[in-house]
DNA sequence: TCGGGCTTGGA
DNA sequence: CCAAGCCCG
């Protein structure tokens, strides 16, 4: 067999159109190996995730096997995986798309190492983020702090092409391509389902409802989100597509794209984002307490909007941004509890949990994170009432409320006792002195 | 260096 | 009107 193979190692980017690393190597070699390694360490994080992962691997798997391919399936290591790939298929270069956690870099650090031991050619690539980490810095620093600057630079800076899928994939011959396990169990009945054309799908049937963004994202009830976070985690869409057919650089809906780029070129600068505070100085002191810890978890801490926000959580593995931030408020600055262990919870549950996104709006919130507010403080009454007016949301996810109408619903405990008393629900955890002021 | 500016709030 | 310092140009 003549001519030279590269290995594309598949992470988070599990699409065809606009992939760097794919689309370069297959302009580049004769033959290309996708691969996507499933590391045991990561399999027991998320049921939810870890079953969207194996939608997008078959998804995948089925696109390149239509374009005369395949995705081969190796478990173990990835980096231990990818070298012996390297060598049973006589690769020459190793390509994949460049990454910020730190996992990501533990395992760029490796491959540079083994790669280099080999005798590979190991390239990174751009295509998790629509501006690349570190290529845009502040006049006095190597990252942005502070959104408003880095939003800026980021809608004046010249965007990479977009690149085609490719047209055809070449194996090397005889290559054991490796099954997928039988689909795993998820957490969450109502979880959408993963994949590059369902991503693709969802784009094109919600960017009709771009024009409306801006009046309905905050609205708990309404429908008014894209909802391509899980999609956008797994890299079954690239950022870049969504940002260029969304239009408008300075649109609401582009700029929320732009907070997810401006959290991975924090974490780039910072890897232990999801550990430790940011903010130097920052108060970062919690209590600790078993009880309402579960009690937020499980959606019964009494206060209907943050219960209706962590049920839909358990029921999708998604939540309305705004119902992220009460519910992490409540947690954080009501309840006095560690802004780490939240960050746990959604974690577990997240479809579109990831290290970037997920611990740095959790440390905004907590106060630790890139705000220029710290001390911010969410009144969770007043956000009910402000984003769920008739109290639609809170009846959805806790029937134990149905029967009550309109925004009552969300102070259960100023009810009539005879009224409270056939509602199977609980009053307000007990919470730290002294009582927030909303709780009457 | 210094002034403008800072996602999502509250009184 | 105050957010609370401090980021950014």
């Amino acid at each position: 067999m003549t001519g030279r193979t590269a290995v594309v190692l598949f992470t988070r980017d599990l699409r065809m159109h606009d992939h760097p690393a794919l689309a370069t190597s297959c302009a580049a070699f004769d033959r290309v190996v996708p691969l996507y390694v499933l590391d045991p360490a990561l399999a027991g994080l998320s049921p939810n995730r870890t079953r969207f992962l194996h939608q997008c691997l078959a998804a995948l798997r089925a696109e390149l096997r239509g374009l005369g391919g395949d995705l081969v399936l190796r478990h173990g290591d990835p980096v231990a995986e990818t070298i012996r790939l390297a060598g049973e298929v006589g690769a020459e270069g190793v390509a994949l798309s460049a990454d910020v956690s730190r996992y990501a870099e533990r395992r760029a650090r490796r491959l540079r190492a083994e790669c280099e031991r080999h005798r590979l050619h190991l390239r990174f690539f751009p295509g998790l983020t629509v501006v690349e980490p570190g290529e845009l810095t502040p006049g006095g620093g190597d990252h942005y702090r502070v959104f408003g600057p880095y939003h800026r630079a980021w809608s004046g800076q010249r965007w990479r092409d977009e690149l085609a899928a490719p047209s055809r994939v070449v194996l090397p011959d005889r290559v054991p391509v490796g099954r997928l396990p039988a689909l795993p169990a998820g957490d969450s009945p109502d979880a959408v389902v993963g994949g590059e054309a369902a991503a693709r799908r969802r784009l094109d049937g919600w960017l009709p409802n771009l024009r409306h963004y801006d009046d309905l994202h905050d609205d708990l009830a309404g429908g008014g989100t894209s909802r391509l976070s899980p999609y956008l985690r797994f890299g079954c869409l690239s950022p870049l597509t969504v940002a260029n057919r969304a239009g408008d650089r300075g649109s609401p809906f582009v700029r929320q794209v732009c907070w997810r780029d401006f959290y991975h070129q924090v974490t780039a600068a910072f890897p232990d984002i999801s550990r430790k505070a940011y903010r130097r100085g920052a108060a970062d002191h919690w209590r600790y307490d078993a009880d309402a810890l579960s009690g937020w978890a499980e959606g019964r801490t009494g206060v209907p909007i943050v219960d209706a926000g962590m049920r839909q959580l358990r029921a999708q593995g998604w939540l309305h941004n705004r119902a992220r931030l009460v519910t992490a408020g409540y947690l954080t600055k009501t309840l006095g509890l560690d802004w780490r262990d939240g960050l746990a919870v959604y974690f577990r549950w997240l479809l579109d949990g990831d290290v970037a996104n997920n611990s740095g709006n959790w440390q905004w919130v907590a106060g630790t994170g890139n705000d220029a507010k710290p001390y911010r403080g969410f009144n969770p009454i007043r956000q009910a009432e402000r984003y769920d007016p008739d109290g639609g949301y809170v009846r959805r996810w806790v029937p134990e409320l149905a029967a009550v109408a309109g925004k009552a619903v969300h102070q259960p405990w100023r009810l009539p006792d005879g009224v409270r008393r056939t509602l199977d629900y609980p009053p307000p955890l007990e919470m730290p002195e002294p009582a927030p002021v909303w709780l009457r």
